[in-house]
RNA sequence: GGGGGUGUGCCCGAGUGGUUAAAGGGGCCUGGCUGUAAACCAGGCGCGUAAGCUACGUAGGUUCGAAUCCUACCGCCCCCA
């Protein structure tokens, strides 16, 4: 490869597949050889302000793009996002207000200007193009793809014929992230393998709008903590970015050991060898690695070692963290300066009912001070300073008011 | 518009009048083991300190008693038009 292709082999490290290649090459050396960076789209729709690191991954993408000198093309969804995007799913989406997606934007790009870089970002909504369509454009973009064509997708197809419903306006969603492409004239679209309908359709729209069509990237979805499903809030399986740094360092390392490639595959920064390097290792280590790596990315360098040594502490150790939430107790709520051991579990915010706190004191899961909590119907007395516990991650330290 | 189905707990899914707070599986939680991994073992998973209360799409009805029967309504699916 000659000098042109600096920085391709990294931006291209991971996907999954590229349509085309050849494409890609060509608009790769013409962007060189013109000095006109590429437009790289990547369209969101902040459907939830909460950022993980599966959402990390193309924008991460699209940051190698921004180091080798190509521009970012974000697209900010808040018309698609009162659609919702039906990849993937088995059922209808949610849908937001366009209020509600205004309002989720901010915090989404406050968290996504943590990864780009904000000078090479070319910031667009979508709603400044779909809000001036008359009806019946929407109808002509409606013609442009067919339902057989629509219902050929996995996703589709089973919602179908497994009898679950699918709404008219589902089918819509991937013509108006198509559009989106068109509007902004993008070279290159970025997005998750469950994109790959909703980018392909942008290359059919962009040629039937005769221009040049966009390259269509693909990347892994990211499994989530638990190992099996796509990380996702509502699976409870996510790391967020803005979680704290323990947070991110615990949850990194209750990952299955078969999920650590892709982890620092997609969401780590470190080249190729290191990766292999590391995983021929103790996977142990391995995992300490890519946690670290993790926190540092959101957090630096300092807060990435403290998490590990916190961790290491807790865990390995079995010993109570240094840095915990306090919880005052209301002098109010004592008598003889004890406390029923539920009510103070459930006040102190370490599990939401009572019923779960007397559960996991009958499971051997309380502990005050690391002595252990047997009767669910127990006073405790209060001594200012002394630590709860739930389980082997919960952990507040009590205060009398 | 006509006909036929279907709606159960976080999810799937049994259950067609009475020990059914509801089988079974998945998932999740706690404990043990461990590397907060995997695998495995044990206990648990509506609310309530308790008595008890509330739950099987929604609203009524029949009955000593209903998730189970009846009526209406709503949602979803299929076939015909």
């Amino acid at each position: 490869m000659s000098g042109d292709f600096e920085g391709f082999d990294e931006v291209i490290r991971g996907v999954v597949s590229i349509d085309t290649e050849e494409e890609l090459k060509k608009k790769w050396s013409r962007s060189r050889t013109e000095n006109r960076p590429l437009r790289v789209k990547l369209g969101v729709d902040p459907t939830n302000p909460q950022l993980h690191i599966g959402h990390a991954v193309p924008l991460r993408k699209l940051r190698q793009f921004q180091d080798a000198g190509h521009l970012a093309v974000l697209i900010v969804g808040d018309y698609t996002a009162c659609v919702g995007d039906p990849s993937g799913r088995d059922k209808t989406r949610p849908t937001l207000t366009h209020d509600q997606c205004r309002e989720n934007a901010g915090d989404y790009l406050e968290q996504a200007w943590k990864i780009l870089d904000r000078d090479r970002t070319e910031l667009r909504w979508n709603g400044d193009w779909f809000q001036k369509m008359s009806f019946l454009e929407v109808i002509g973009l409606c013609s442009r793809t067919t339902v057989a064509r629509q219902l050929e997708r996995d996703d589709f197809h089973n919602r179908y014929t497994s009898g679950k419903p699918i709404s008219v306006h589902e089918f819509i969603y991937p013509l108006m992230q198509a559009w989106d492409s068109v509007k902004v004239e993008a070279d290159i679209e970025l997005g998750g393998t469950d994109q790959t309908f909703n980018l392909l359709l942008g290359r059919d729209l962009m040629r039937q709008e005769n221009q040049e069509a966009q390259v269509c990237i693909t990347l892994p979805l990211l499994v989530g903590t638990d190992g099996s499903r796509k990380m996702s809030k509502t699976h409870g399986n996510s790391i967020g970015i803005s979680d704290p740094p323990q947070e991110i360092y615990g949850k990194t390392m209750s990952i299955p050991d078969e999920a650590m490639r892709d982890y620092f595959l997609l969401a780590s920064d470190l080249t190729m060898p290191q990766i292999e390097q590391v995983l021929e290792g103790s996977p142990r280590d391995a995992k300490g690695l890519l946690a670290r790596t993790l926190v540092r990315l959101y957090h630096g360098e300092d807060e990435s070692l403290a998490a590990e040594e916190n961790f290491k502490k807790v865990f390995s150790k079995g010993e109570i963290p240094e840095q915990m939430d306090e919880y005052i107790v209301p002098s109010a709520d004592l008598e003889d300066g004890k406390i029923w051991i539920v009510k103070l579990v459930v006040d102190a915010g370490l599990v939401e009912k009572n019923n779960d706190a007397r559960r996991n004191i009958e499971g051997g899961g309380v502990r005050i001070d690391e002595v252990r909590i047997e009767d669910p119907r127990g006073l405790i007395e209060i001594r200012d300073g002394m630590v709860l516990q739930v389980g082997k991650r919960k952990f507040r330290r009590i205060r009398s008011g």
